[in-house]
RNA sequence: AGAGUGAGUUGGGCAGUUGCGGUUUGCUUUUUGCAAAACGAGGAAAGUCCGAGCUCCACACAGCAGGGUAACGGCUAACGGCCGCCGAGGGUGACCUUAGGGAAAGUGCAACAGAAAUAAACCGCCUGAUUUCAGGUAAGGAUGGAAAGGCGAGGUAAGAGCUCACCGGCGUGCAGGAGACUGCACGGCCAUGUAAACCCUACCCGGAGCAACAUCAACAGAAUUCAGGAAUACCUGAGCGCCAGCUGGGCGAAUAUUCGAAAGAUGGCUUGAGCCUUCGGGCAACUGAAGGCCUAGAUAGAUAAUUGCCUUAAAAGACAGAACUCGGCUUACAGACUCAGUCGCAAA
RNA sequence: GCUGCUAUGGCGCAGUCGGUAGCGCGCAUCCUUGGUAAGGAUGAGGUCACCGGUUCAAAUCCGGUUAGCAGCU
């Protein structure tokens, strides 16, 4: 299993908001975009409306691990780039809970097969 | 048992599964990848309010300006911090609070009210004159935060530190103390408040900050001047750039420097005024010796997710995330625990 | 991470060597007009971000807290 390769510049964050595809549900939103860099590579938003540093790092971290259930459990159908955005209900949650929302939201987007999941 | 005071500790633990960060070791070996091991956020990591180390700017210089501190003695690398102690204020008490030099060097300000605000006559009182006034007087009234030291007695035409006792303040002397200061005696009777207003006195401070700075890579542009003497090299003068503000003074010039643009890698980056134990010195802050230990170094940012058990009356819950590093201060903080004083009540 | 700045009526701003806080636009009522706009008159609206200290007295001086904004490779 290869660990997650992460966004850090601003030019890719805007071009998954512009371009992208989204999925909101409340405990996260999903931007999704095709690339041709060979891997998955997946961004985490955490904004000061979600609180001081503390609650931001758990948020992060939720959901990252979040992903990583994700990731395990499904396939993913090409390379794509994914923009996770933290809301504040983050950070009480369970990462299962989370998960479950990140599967939902890329079943909808048509990046994961419904069979697989289950 | 109750109320209250001070000081300190802690800030969940254990195990399973799936994962993360750098380090070390082994295998593979150009990078890289794989496996194993131990380690991996705080008491405030926060605010950035002080003080230092470190780096660069003349290994940093002088004056002015500017800023800071403020009883006294000590501790410390240093401090605006800490300890002790003095004064003042508060509390029945344990104890707490305290930016606490100088207003007799000078200047400014003191609104409104009040007759008058640093200087005195509005009413009143007394004397002369006789209803216009002149003089004396700070006892009493009224205003104010503050009204000419307070209060009592003598004294006087009425009054007044005019005189006296006590209290308060100032000065001098003596005694005690390391000192601030305290106690006693004597003297004269004067001094509003404000210095977190300017200021004076004493002491301290050069500037900027790890996004500093160094090396490598990359880079399209601009500037590096003028005059005189001389030998392209040097000297003199002016200019330019840098040296936190001003003045002096200093430094600089072609494989170099400065400005601009671009923003990538590596170092700086963790062994340090370090932590623990024992013994010694000191009332204490702190300090000396011996022994032991190595305890995060990321670079969009690592400590997570999930399950079970223990602790708890119950629920793992408060405040909160290192970013060069230390010493403090301030602010935030659920719950639990320890120690030492105090007060009144009851009982013995 | 570091360095600065700001907070005053609904909005934009004065006032900061202490002495009872104002201006413009906006708002309300009245006048003017057949009616409206413009104009004129009157009025309301303020914990001077919050907490403490100095002072007789604090928007102002001093310390702390909160929020917002800007700059630095």
């Amino acid at each position: 299993m290869q660990r997650y390769v992460s966004l850090n510049q601003n030019k890719d964050f805007l071009r998954l908001y512009y371009r992208g595809k989204s999925c909101a549900k409340p405990s996260v939103v999903v931007y999704a975009a095709k690339n041709r860099a060979g891997v998955c590579r997946i961004g985490i938003t955490t904004s000061k409306k979600i609180g001081n540093a503390v609650e931001r790092n758990r948020s992060r971290r939720i959901i990252k691990a979040a992903w990583q259930n994700v990731f395990r459990d499904n396939q993913i159908k090409g390379n794509w780039d994914f923009v996770f955005v933290a809301r504040n209900k983050t950070k009480f949650q369970k990462s299962t809970v989370v998960a479950n929302a990140i599967a939902d939201s890329l079943k909808e987007l048509g990046i994961i097969d419904e069979k697989r999941s289950d």
